[in-house]
DNA sequence: TTCTTTGCAAATCGTTTGCAGCATG
DNA sequence: CATGCTGCAAACGATTTGCAAAGAA
């Protein structure tokens, strides 16, 4: 995600308004690293300003989102999940829990093309999906067996 | 994905029961590179059993994920899409139309670590979010210029 | 026969919409 | 003061649930 002073000049290039509802979910975002749903969000800013509404909080994630600034993904079982880490790292996505860790694993880092065949890429997202430690455990599971 | 015969397998072999309704959504989803929504792949078995009902079309695809033979991705605006293809490949996802294209890049191609810290791996995913050309032109983009 | 799975329909829940009032630029 | 944004509440639509009947093993 890009930082206030840039997504407040986004906005005013594109003739919006830096409304504070903005401001607040923006610095709700800046250097989150728990992949908040976006009912997570809204108790994390709910006590800030009682008055926000889930469409305006929907809508600002919706425009970030667009703009390449956040990232949405699906924790396997349907639940969305954001990210405003945009640099290069991998997540480990359980399938039996839906928790998920991050990775700066040696693998991520790796140079993002700017363009692939006339599409300019924004950001680059990668997921490791699979059973952790915890569910293997409680599966009766022991070693890696396929 | 597995195939049919392997998939047959884990379904015995956890005491369930291959039913006609598995089958065909397995045979549905085989070999398919179109990254197809629920709603998608309902209108393409449903003439082949008009009774399916979409609670168990959901049911199958859920186990799929939970076991590593499908993946279900988001496509930056909620629309959920599957994808059978566990092969090493990256998806171009397209924000504002919201289309997606496979990319078997060479930066794909890589190693998939069986274990990660304790967590066991089954697939690997990875995407590239930004613009396509069509979107591009229609926005009167005509050079990368972040 | 036994027990999982199906189909149906209703319930659910996250997200979006429409619109009047408000606040930013 | 012009217009984009917000809050509200209702609408929406995809997915899940509960349960009786069906069909694999």
């Amino acid at each position: 995600m890009r930082s206030i002073e840039e997504l407040t000049d986004v906005v005013r290039a594109r003739g919006g308004k830096v409304t504070s509802q903005r401001l607040l979910i923006w610095r709700a975002l800046e250097g989150d690293r728990t992949h908040p749903t976006a009912e997570a969000l809204l108790e994390r800013v709910k006590p800030l300003l009682p008055s926000l509404s889930p469409a305006t909080l929907y809508s600002v994630l919706n425009e970030l989102v667009e703009w390449g600034d956040l990232r949405r993904f699906d924790a396997g079982d349907g639940s969305i999940h954001f990210d405003p880490d945009t640099s290069d790292h991998a997540e480990l996505i359980c399938l039996r829990c839906h928790r998920v860790w991050d990775v700066r694993a040696s693998a991520a880092a790796r140079d993002v093309p700017e363009e692939i065949a006339g599409f300019r890429v924004l950001n680059h997202a990668e997921q490791y999906y699979g059973y952790c430690a915890d569910c293997r455990r409680a599966a009766g599971e022991t070693a890696v067996s396929a």
